[in-house]
DNA sequence: CGTAACTTTGACTTGCTTCAAGGTGTGTGG
DNA sequence: CCACACACCTTGAAGCAAGTCAAAGTTACG
């Protein structure tokens, strides 16, 4: 179980950390195509009332699969991994949380899975308790966790169509075109793609080994499509080709 | 594009059909552990008045990737799938859908998967015009919608799950025994399991080769495990040692 | 009763995993 | 500041599981 007050580092630079943020698509009405924010100014402010901001070092796990939920954290900065572990010891990374995401969401009172920061993380930790009488208050910042909630669903089906029935070197590709698109919204950084994570990461979130992704990594380098400039930087040469061996048309 | 007018039967039977019903567990709070009904009879009530219950015949096509999204149905009885149609021609079926699920979950006002009827599906047709205003006059429908959609999520996140880094064998134990769980949830048939699905459809659920499924079945019938009685019925004979095969202690 | 759709089975091939060993980078203590 | 140790990454070789291709068997339905 977290016990946040404890593992938790708690700095002066957290006062003018960024206020609660939670990007989605719009889930009933035709809206803007893109991903936007859901929450108003007002609902903002009022979630910062109820949270205090957390950081967790990189590895540092934020909620264990199977404990009581207490929280839940949006992420200001920093990059995070949910994963569950397999009876048989295989570990399995089902999500990839970002900037404006939410980590803790839960099932009858408990969390599902494990979540671990992969980079430094900032978020706004907010107790559930108080977000179920915020909710009852404001009906309209249910709708915004419905559009979030419904947008990870989509997230997840995405999830599902890369791994399932693609070959190794398109599940890279596909990764590899995604990430960048992630990081894409935040800061530009030409071709160059910084991996917030490790090879073992990508395995467990493609379903592939980690010498898999070692070779397919090898592979689209000689194809060109890519240069391994250090161990976590990348270099996308060709992202339409990138796109294309994804088989996103 | 649906257009329901045409496409659909109207009976005199749909006089007397169940009420709108949606099954899920619950978001917040601790509250039950199981999946239960989150309308109220007054929401039930409200549904009905502005939706229409339709009928589609196996195979009929429910909704179509990529059209306008004007409606969303509540299945009361039937099976349906969703799939996605990759650029390589192959087929991904994301999920398939019982009594109380809803189809036509949407994203910038356009359905994201095509969804067809798996046997005869009875459902309630809800614009999702109206159901818009609905939600504005009645916010805990909203949260009732929260609490499907989280659910579905950690659906989508249980087929991830079984999906990826399991040998063919655990994947089919695991559809097999989930599938029977589903079923015990409606009626109580004892050991028989009757497949509302192709082989074909389990296959692109799986993400495995319609061949492949067939000799893990034939596989488990030589280990005593189940009895392939017919094409679509299944007798499981020992459960427990397919839940151990699948991998769910 | 015949045809078409569906399912099963067999033989072969491909691609991923596993096992093993060799690199490369990073942080720590001498 | 260097050297060592450890964690991480890459590469190679061998084995095996699932895919593909081909054909026969079965069921459903007109």
């Amino acid at each position: 179980m977290t016990t946040p007050g404890i593992q938790v580092t708690r700095l002066g630079k957290f006062d003018n950390m960024p206020l609660p943020t939670i990007l989605a698509a719009s889930f009933l009405d035709a809206g803007g195509h893109g991903v936007a924010q859901v929450l108003t100014h007002r609902e903002r402010a009022a979630l910062v009332g109820m949270s205090r901001p957390v950081e967790f070092k990189r590895d540092q796990m934020i909620q264990t699969e199977g404990a009581r939920a207490e929280f839940i954290w949006n992420i200001v900065s920093g990059t995070a991994e949910t994963y569950c572990l397999l009876p048989d010891g295989t570990r399995r990374v089902m999500s990839i949380l970002f900037a404006a995401d939410l980590i803790g969401l839960s099932e009858g009172g408990h969390y599902v899975e494990t979540a671990r920061a992969l980079t430094e993380v900032r978020a706004w930790e907010i107790p559930l308790r108080a977000l179920d009488g915020l909710v009852r208050r404001d009906p309209r910042l249910d709708a915004a966790l419905l559009c979030k909630i419904s947008h990870e669903l989509r997230e997840s089906e995405r999830h599902l169509l890369t791994t399932a029935r693609q070959d190794a070197r398109a599940r890279v590709a596909a990764f590899l075109v995604w990430l960048k698109q992630k990081e894409a919204a935040t800061l530009h950084s030409g071709d160059l793609l910084e991996l917030p994570l490790r090879r073992e990461d990508i395995a467990d979130y493609l379903g592939l080994s980690v010498e898999s992704v070692s070779r397919c990594l090898g592979q689209l380098e000689r194809s060109g499509l890519i240069l391994r400039e250090q161990r976590r930087t990348l270099r996308l040469m060709d992202v339409p080709a990138l796109q294309k061996l994804a088989g996103m048309d």
